[in-house]
DNA sequence: GCCAACGTTGGC
DNA sequence: GCCAACGTTGGC
């Protein structure tokens, strides 16, 4: 099983409006390495969700349940449905993942612009470790 | 508010 | 197909 991150400025889009929804769409995305991770994504897969510009940090997990459809506004683009999972019990700030040398390589950082980008496995468990759960 | 990085557009 | 101009993202 793959694992990935996606990024939303909370104030557009928070893990409290995926939280208080349960389940919700995931849109928006406009660029085409983006979305092809997104086509990636199998039902199941556990994504951490970032907060990009307030906050800067990974916030918690959520999970794949529909794989990609055409996003109504623009077919070029395509849609992921996902669940609110798991918070985490203390968010990992940009800072902490800069600062921690075996996540030098993680594509938050390397790519700092795309928005949906796949973790590694050793990542992910160093992340959830950082996160308390 | 600034700017680096980088993706997209459009003229040629 | 190249590349200059321009727009966007996102950290600082």
């Amino acid at each position: 099983m793959a694992h990935w991150l996606m990024k939303s400025e909370p104030n557009v889009f928070g893990w409290e409006d995926l939280k208080q929804k349960g389940t919700a769409p995931w849109d928006d995305v406009r660029n085409y390495q983006a979305r092809n991770n997104m086509k990636a994504m199998k039902k199941g897969e556990q994504v951490f969700f970032y907060h990009s510009n307030i906050g800067k940090e990974i916030v918690g997990i959520m999970e794949v349940v529909k794989e990609h459809y055409p996003d109504p506004l623009d077919e070029r683009f395509v849609l992921v449905d996902m669940k609110c999972k798991k918070a985490f019990k203390t968010p990992v700030t940009l800072a902490d993942i800069k600062s921690d040398p075996r996540l030098e390589n993680i594509a938050l950082i390397r790519q700092s612009r795309l928005s949906v980008m796949p973790i590694t496995d050793e990542e992910w468990a160093i992340l959830c470790d950082m996160g308390g759960i």
